[in-house]
DNA sequence: CCACTAACGCAAATTATTTGCTTTTGTGCA
DNA sequence: TGCACAAAAGCAAATAATTTGCGTTAGTGG
């Protein structure tokens, strides 16, 4: 019973994560999502089904951990100029990546996975990201939103649009920011 | 192939429908979700299981169609008084409603569907709930946020509360309002 | 009342999942 | 180094879910 949360690097445990979660991304690149399963997941993998299953349980929890890999950023968001400016252009390629085909079937399966795991994992790096934004207008003397701020009122909409609805635009999200700003800073 | 969206009421399609629909929900009252399978569904409605099959095409389907009728609203936003009132007695329901264990599996059984059309049946739900609102709001002369402004700042970040971190409060609820009220009917 | 067809039931074939037991592999300690 | 231990993987049989071909039923329209 129990697999670490960190397992050993190199460790046989690691490998096998690994290899499962290459063979996913690898299945999901090439064909019907509905076409992957875990007998297949395991073939390619060169890994038992059973062992698939009683690390992960089902197919779902599996995808969610595996999209909520993905999903971790790379990086710190790049520095552009002003943290307004920052921030605009890493809300911009978030929505973009969410509203992707590729993004939504992530954000999808993280939220479809029994386990909540995943989805406050997904959530934290967003606000991580956001938080690092922030510390930067910190320290520029800039005005800028809180975190709950931009939570509730720049990524919870998009959010919500790429969920339930279609693509959030480039010009909707500058919107979302501009209204998120403090009053004084706010532009005509 | 090709099941009629609207079924003749009292035909034998419409009463396979109805009985596979409340057995899902029977089950769902009584037992782990988990343990929720087609064949135990089918059982229970007195339906084959091919038939549950043919029809919906997986359970996480069923389950997206079932979940989605739940969420179909009773009928109009009570009148209280005032329609921000209103919008605000209506919005604090539906938070409570969404909220709840049984509301967060609601929705995510509708947004887990390989298929979105459940998903934008719950988004237009509360989208002609508001137009009501909003409508009444014209008739009064009272001014009022517009749907777009509600859907964003007001639905959306309860929605993200709710999928991906914890329950959203009355408080929160009532700031959301607050917040998107138009400048000139806001309070302190 | 008859012909037509969409939807259902049934049962066999396939595929996925679970589970008991064995074997491997990495870890800690002498 | 080498031995003992435990966690995790492999294997295979048993169970359960899904798919599918074909016959039957029940609404619908003429």
């Amino acid at each position: 019973m129990g697999y670490r949360e960190n397992p050993r690097p190199g460790g046989r445990s690691a490998r096998v994560q690994a290899a499962v979660h290459q063979s996913v991304r690898d299945m999901l690149s090439t064909m019907d999502r509905a076409d992957v399963t875990i007998p297949l997941i395991a073939q390619r993998a060169n890994v038992t089904p059973s062992t698939i299953y009683r690390r992960w349980g089902d197919l779902q929890e599996l995808l969610a951990d595996v999209a909520a890999s993905r999903l971790q950023p790379d990086g710190a968001p790049p520095k552009i100029g002003s943290a307004r400016d920052d921030l605009e252009a890493w809300v911009e390629q978030y929505a973009d990546e969410m509203a992707s085909g590729v993004g939504r079937e992530m954000i999808r399966d993280v939220l479809s996975a029994a386990d909540a795991t995943n989805a406050e994992r997904c959530s934290g790096y967003t606000q991580h990201q956001l938080c690092v934004l922030i510390a930067r207008a910190k320290e520029y003397g800039e005005a800028f939103p809180t975190l709950v701020e931009l939570m509730d009122h720049v990524i919870s909409p998009i959010m919500y649009r790429v969920l339930f609805d279609q693509a959030p635009g480039t010009d909707y999200v500058r919107e979302l920011i501009a209204r998120a700003m403090p009053r004084d800073t706010s532009r005509t």
